[in-house]
DNA sequence: CTTTTTGCAAAACCTTTGCACAACC
DNA sequence: GGTTGTGCAAAGGTTTTGCAAAAAG
């Protein structure tokens, strides 16, 4: 296990993270980290959001389509992808100790360490666009 | 929306299908099938899983690992994804009614209409595995 | 005969990687 | 100075697509 050492990229990436709520895919970073650091390359973003990811400072969300996504706030909660705009946002929802409850729990000899949910729908903005 | 017409090809990709419970990928559907159309392609295979998937009569399972995988059973289960071997297998476990019943719900604006949950951990061979 | 499907190959797409150089400590 | 990170470009792996020929109805 090398040591990690700062780099001032690496901080540009997790600070923008940190400024947005939409969960943004690894192109997006890019674009946006471009502006103060116009020559980082694509592949330097990929592997520094694979560090923070592997080091827990933020969490990588497979939704489904196809792109990951990340998210700076790494506190349990749930996500919902809209499947109209394909927007990814937070779910202000309790969470459900159901699916918790099944941590450690032997289920036809697998055992069980932890679960993904997503939660597919339609969001507030195609909504309103529906109701024209 | 163009008619569909059979094909032998379609039939063979949706039998073999039927006969795994392990939810191939395109590419274990494509080798298998090989066997009885010595010719046929990995296009041809993939048009055909995206086909019956959006008619419903197979469902596209994205567990996160980069790959697509496909299920001849639609009926409401839950699937297990062992993070020691990646084998994606069926969960022998009732339905979980709380997360059914947020459906149609308004939560914090959006509107549910259902959701995905995939469980990891370790599967019953791996656990053997681990006993040495 | 018209429409849909196929095979083939190329392209598209997202992500990872090898390497020489720069940055960090 | 030794180690880690970067930029660039190329490669990797999965999935989609354009097109002429074949199959279906």
């Amino acid at each position: 296990m090398p040591a990690i050492k700062y780099s001032r990229q690496r901080e540009a990436i997790k600070n923008f993270l940190m400024t947005r709520h939409d969960h943004p895919t690894a192109d997006v970073v890019y674009n946006a980290v471009r502006h103060d650091f116009p020559h980082i390359s694509l592949g330097t973003v990929y592997r520094n959001l694979t560090l923070l990811a592997d080091l827990g400072e933020i969490s990588r969300l497979r939704v489904g389509d196809g792109v990951d996504h990340f998210d700076a706030d790494t506190s349990p909660h749930y996500h919902f992808v809209c499947n109209c705009c394909q927007q990814v946002s937070d779910l202000e929802m309790d969470s459900l100790p159901v699916l918790d409850a099944l941590n450690e729990m032997d289920v036809d000899g697998k055992l069980i360490v932890g679960h993904v949910t997503y939660f597919y729908g339609t969001c507030g903005d195609c909504r309103k666009e529906e109701a024209h």
